[in-house]
DNA sequence: TAATGGGGGTTTTTT
DNA sequence: ACCCCCATTA
């Protein structure tokens, strides 16, 4: 036996050693989830079976490499004793999307798909919508309200996905926008045709594409057939197509591993339905449950709290957690703070007394509902020299100079790509939508039997584009147009130099700011070192989109401590030994967004329960008690909050309560203090002088 | 036709 | 606070 096997628990144990057939491991917040299923590869890997042979897929690729670092400790624990040759890091993991993205890259041609084809992110992917809502004036026609490229995209998105129509999608999403069902699924249809003529790829066609490889009667057996093992984290996120593919992955062979909790399940937005998981038994017939419910995370204290909120869950939830832990002396904290700007001095300050006490600050994180919550924070900690690393924002790929080159590198591959075209040549002075418009038009990308062209057909064309531009914007075009060209024998980093020089003078030109966008010009070209094509450098980006703008520039402080702010959304799967948890207020959590329905309240209570379940040690929640309807407005509006609904007396009982006056004379507490003869005096006092 | 400035509407979570 | 749309100006 294995060290590593010795320390599991009995059900962890079964779980890992667990032969054949399907297997589906029920697991708790902080029950050593990851652990079994880290565990299950070492144990695979030690039994014989090749690395490239499993197929691991995971939620975030953060969990991706987490999983393959403790697998290979284990493997080297094993090793000493009995030398394998097996490495960890070939196990083939990651995202849905990234491995569909793989996938479609290396059978492209089988599946009829350009090689190059280009990956659109969200926003291009709203950008491919808008082109085609401009270009059908629906918006002027209809002569109302008419759905925005966001919406659009969303609706769109959500119908493939859950696989209902158009119509009630629209119904659900948008009951405003019925009317308008039938421009919607014209512009639905025409961001299809958009996208096949340009060979551009949404994230969700990357799901349908390898569906339709792994449904292939040709393609499908050979695609299962080269995976052993199909092991699945956080299953209770997955959606419709996503089991689909799963299915059709192990139809003649059962070895499939998954783990989940459908206590946290949050992504019903991206269509992610809990059932799947508690219908796994049915998808894959033979299947063996196991579950794990000793938590080895967190306090007996906060999984009191985590239990009572599931507890009041009109179902409840299936599994209450019990401590393995010795108990902490400390109670989970609620605090009420007066306002947004005490509650982040009180969270800065609280911050740094556990650090006093000897929580570096790598063991504490700052969880928000919505990233914007956390502003007013990350000016008190910069005030107060707290380093941190905020995740869940998606600063980087938004920033328009990085989707410019990314757009560049995209075409390399794909000339075809209409969208692409369309942002570069607008950075063009004297370029604007419609210009740029007829040029793209000139380029003739729509072919007749809608197939996308060779780069060789397009650039043919780029004369005749090139004279709608303005004298002025040619030389600069050309010089891009140019740099786009492979030559023989020329490195991918090198090619991603050339197009940076050609486009330096464009992004000086375009931006006010130019300077500090070079630099990041400089690190995509960094990025494109280790590709295999340019537009795959575009496509990792879009897939990958570095969480913070140190992410992509390596990591410089890696020996540093620094705190870490992250959406509960981006924390899952996560722990730390003093989590702060804020705005724990009625309309911030749960988000008045969600309130529309009893199933968007009930993913909020489970957003709110994944929460408080990633803290070891200690829990902080924080309650401002009013809040401002302007930030930092001196105007002064501001609104009384209610607590968050989910904090029940019930719940409260198992908090110890703190209120936190604030130091300022000019936001008192309570609402029913009131000292207003004292501030007309201090006023007046001044008249006096 | 492109660039620019003001006003109105919207405002979550992520692959 | 931000994005989008529109009217105005160059």
């Amino acid at each position: 036996m294995f060290d590593w096997l010795e320390q599991l628990n009995e059900e962890q144990r079964a779980a890992v050693t667990h032969d054949d057939g399907p297997l589906r491991i029920l697991a708790g917040a902080g029950t050593g989830k990851t652990t079994a299923l880290t565990a299950r590869v070492a144990w695979l890997l030690s039994n014989g079976t090749p690395p490239e042979r499993l197929l691991l897929l995971t939620f975030t690729r953060r969990a991706a490499r987490q999983m393959l670092h403790r697998t290979g400790m284990m493997l080297a624990a094993q090793q000493r004793a009995n030398p394998l040759r097996q490495a960890a890091g070939h196990v083939v993991g990651g995202t849905f999307h990234a491995v569909a993205h793989r996938i479609l890259r290396r059978y492209a041609e089988a599946l009829g798909i350009p090689e190059g084809f280009s990956v659109l992110d969200p926003a291009d992917a709203a950008d491919v919508i808008d082109f085609v809502r401009e270009e059908g004036c629906y918006a002027q026609t209809s002569g109302r309200r008419f759905p925005r490229k966001g919406l659009l995209l969303e609706i769109y998105s959500r119908a493939v996905n859950t696989g209902q129509p158009v119509s009630s999608v629209t119904a659900a999403v948008a009951p405003w926008a019925n009317e308008l069902v039938d421009q919607i699924i014209e512009i639905c249809r025409e961001y299809v045709t958009s996208k096949r003529v340009g060979g551009m790829l949404d994230f969700d066609d990357l799901l349908l594409l390898w569906r339709a490889a792994v449904l292939d009667d040709r393609l499908g057996p050979r695609l299962a057939g080269s995976v052993d093992h199909v092991l699945v984290d956080e299953y209770q996120d997955v959606n419709g197509v996503q089991v689909d593919i799963l299915k059709a992955l192990r139809k003649s062979d059962d070895r499939i591993s998954i783990v989940g909790d459908d206590a946290q399940a949050v992504y019903s937005f991206r269509a992610a339905e809990p059932r799947h998981i508690l219908d796994f038994d049915q998808d894959f017939p033979g299947a063996r449950t196991i579950v794990l419910t000793t938590n080895y995370r967190s306090s007996q204290q906060i999984l009191d709290v985590a239990n009572a909120i599931g507890a009041e869950a009109p179902e409840g939830f299936s599994a209450v957690l019990h401590a393995a832990n010795e108990q902490s002396r400390e109670r989970p904290r609620l605090v009420r703070c007066a306002d947004e700007d005490s509650q982040a001095s009180t969270v800065c300050q609280q911050v740094l007394a556990h650090r006093e006490k000897g929580t570096a600050l790598k063991e504490q994180a700052v969880l928000v509902r919505a990233a914007h919550h956390s502003h007013l924070l990350e000016l008190e900690l910069s005030r107060c020299r707290v380093p941190y690393v905020k995740y869940g924002g998606l600063k980087f790929i938004e920033a328009a100079h990085v989707k410019d080159m990314l757009c560049a590198f995209r075409l390399v591959d794909n000339a075809s790509d209409v969208l692409a075209w369309f942002r570069l040549l607008q950075l063009l002075e004297g370029v604007g939508p419609t210009i740029a418009r007829r040029a793209v038009a000139a380029l003739g990308l729509n072919t007749p039997d809608g197939d996308p062209m060779t780069r060789g057909q397009v650039l043919e064309r780029w004369p005749s584009a090139a004279e709608l531009l303005p004298v002025s914007a040619r030389s600069h075009a050309g010089v891009l147009v140019a740099a786009l060209e492979v030559r023989d024998g020329e490195g991918v980093p090198a090619h991603a130099e050339r197009v940076r020089l050609a486009l330096t003078p464009m992004i000086e030109s375009a931006y006010p700011d130019a300077r500090p966008r070079l630099v990041d010009l400089d690190a995509l070209v960094v990025k494109a070192a280790g590709a295999a094509r340019l537009s795959d450098v575009a496509a990792d980006v879009a897939l990958e989109p570095p969480r913070s703008t140190s992410d992509l520039a390596g990591d410089p402080t890696i020996d540093e401590d620094w705190l870490t702010i992250s959406t509960v959304h981006s924390a899952k799967g996560l722990e730390w030994d003093v989590v702060h948890v804020l705005n724990a207020t009625d309309g911030m959590m749960p988000s008045d967004m969600a309130l529309g329905s009893p199933q968007g309240l009930e993913e909020e209570r489970r957003v709110v329960y994944v929460a408080l379940t990633r803290a070891r040690k200690a829990l902080h929640v924080y309650v401002p008690l009013r809040y401002h309807h302007r930030p930092r407005g001196r105007g002064d509006s501001h609104g009384w909050t209610q607590p968050s609904r989910f904090l029940s007396d019930d719940v409260r009982s198992k908090f110890d309560e703190a209120t936190v006056e604030h130091e300022s004379a000019l936001h008192t507490a309570h609402p029913h203090v009131s000292d207003g003869y004292g501030r007309v005096d201090t006023d007046l006092e001044a008249l006096w002088s």
